[in-house]
DNA sequence: ATGCCTAACTAAGTTAGA
C-alpha cells in the first residue's frame, strides 16, 4: 500500500504531469495540494481514465486540496477543519480510503511574517492540533498527509540564512509542529531517514532545483496503528526534474503488514 | 532589504506562493 502526497501548484497547467506521476509511480492513495482551480474545473475525466476515484474541494485562483484512490472512491469523512466558521479557505479534506482515514491538508503558508497572515498560520496550526488530538486518540488508523509548510528543524533546509525572517521555519512555527508530533504521530520520512539531508520542495529562484537548495515542507505523519506498518519512505524527486514541474515533489510511504517482533522474525 | 521564477486572472499589471 503505498500512499503519496503532492503539492501539484496547479491542477490546470499541472495536468499532464500529474497523469504521468500516477503512471509512472501508481500510488494507491494521492494527496493533492494546491489545485488552484474551481470545483467545477477539476479534471475528474482524465483522473478517472487514469484508474482512480477522487474527491477534491476547489477554490478559485489559490488553494484546494484532493485525495484520489486507485481503483476506487474515497468515502468523503470532513472537509474543512472544525471550528472554521469564517474560514473560506479550501485547506482540508478528509477520507476514509480501505479501512484507513486519510487527512490532505494545505496549512497556510504565513507570509509575509509577523502580519496577520502568519497569525492566519498559526490560528489553522491549533484547529489542526487540537482536531488532530481526537483522531490520535481515537485508536484508527489514519495518515496526516499534505504541505504542512514548517520547515521542521535547521536538517529540513539547505541553508537558513537567506529564511531567517520566513514564517516557515519561525519558532511559533516549528514549536506547533513538534506540538503536533508530541500527540504521537511519526513523522514517516525523518523516521525512515534519521540522519539525511532530504527535500520535498525547491524554489523557482535561482537555480535552487539545480544546486539541490531545498526545503522538507512536505509530510506525512502516521498513527500509532498505522507506524508500525511503515515499510518505506521517500521523495520522487524525478517529477521536480521535468519541464514546467511543480516547485514541490511528491513524497510516498510504503505501508505493509504490521512487524512481528523481533524474536519471532529472526531466521 | 528586495528580487529572483511561475502561474492565475485577465488582458499589462497585480497578487500569491514559500
Amino acid at each position: 500500500m503505498k500512499i503519496a502526497t503532492f503539492n501539484i501548484n496547479g491542477i490546470k497547467s499541472r495536468l499532464p504531469a500529474l497523469l504521468e506521476w500516477l503512471e509512472r509511480e501508481a500510488p494507491d492513495v494521492a494527496c493533492l495540494q494546491e489545485l488552484k482551480a474551481q470545483d467545477a474545473a477539476f479534471p475528474i475525466d482524465a483522473i478517472r481514465a487514469a484508474g482512480y476515484g477522487a474527491i477534491w474541494h476547489g477554490q478559485q485562483s489559490w488553494n484546494g486540496v484532493a485525495i484520489l484512490a486507485k481503483g476506487a472512491d474515497p468515502l468523503e469523512s470532513r472537509r474543512g477543519l472544525p471550528g472554521g466558521k469564517d474560514d473560506t479557505h479550501s485547506r482540508y479534506i478528509e477520507a476514509a480510503v480501505d479501512g484507513m482515514l486519510i487527512g490532505c491538508l494545505y496549512l497556510p503558508n504565513g507570509n509575509p511574517q509577523p502580519g496577520p497572515k502568519f497569525d492566519y498560520k498559526l490560528a489553522w496550526f491549533e484547529r489542526l492540533i487540537e482536531y488532530a488530538a481526537t483522531l490520535f486518540a481515537s485508536g484508527h488508523p489514519v495518515v496526516l498527509a499534505g504541505d504542512f509548510n514548517v520547515i521542521p528543524t535547521d536538517e529540513d533546509i539547505y541553508n537558513t540564512r537567506s529564511w531567517k525572517k520566513d514564517a516557515l521555519l519561525q519558532p511559533e512555527s516549528r514549536e506547533c509542529y513538534a506540538r503536533l508530533l508530541e500527540q504521537g504521530w511519526t513523522d514517516a520520512l525523518r523516521s525512515t531517514h534519521p540522519d539525511e539531508r532530504i527535500y520535498t520542495f525547491w524554489d523557482y529562484f535561482r537555480e535552487h532545483w539545480k544546486t539541490n537548495s531545498g526545503l522538507r515542507i512536505d509530510h506525512m505523519l502516521l498513527s500509532a496503528d498505522l507506524a508500525p506498518k511503515l515499510r518505506g519512505a521517500g521523495v520522487d524527486r524525478w517529477v521536480r526534474d521535468q519541464p514546467h514541474a511543480s516547485d514541490h515533489a511528491p513524497v510516498w510511504i510504503e505501508l505493509g503488514a504490521k512487524r512481528r517482533s523481533r524474536a519471532a522474525k529472526k531466521n
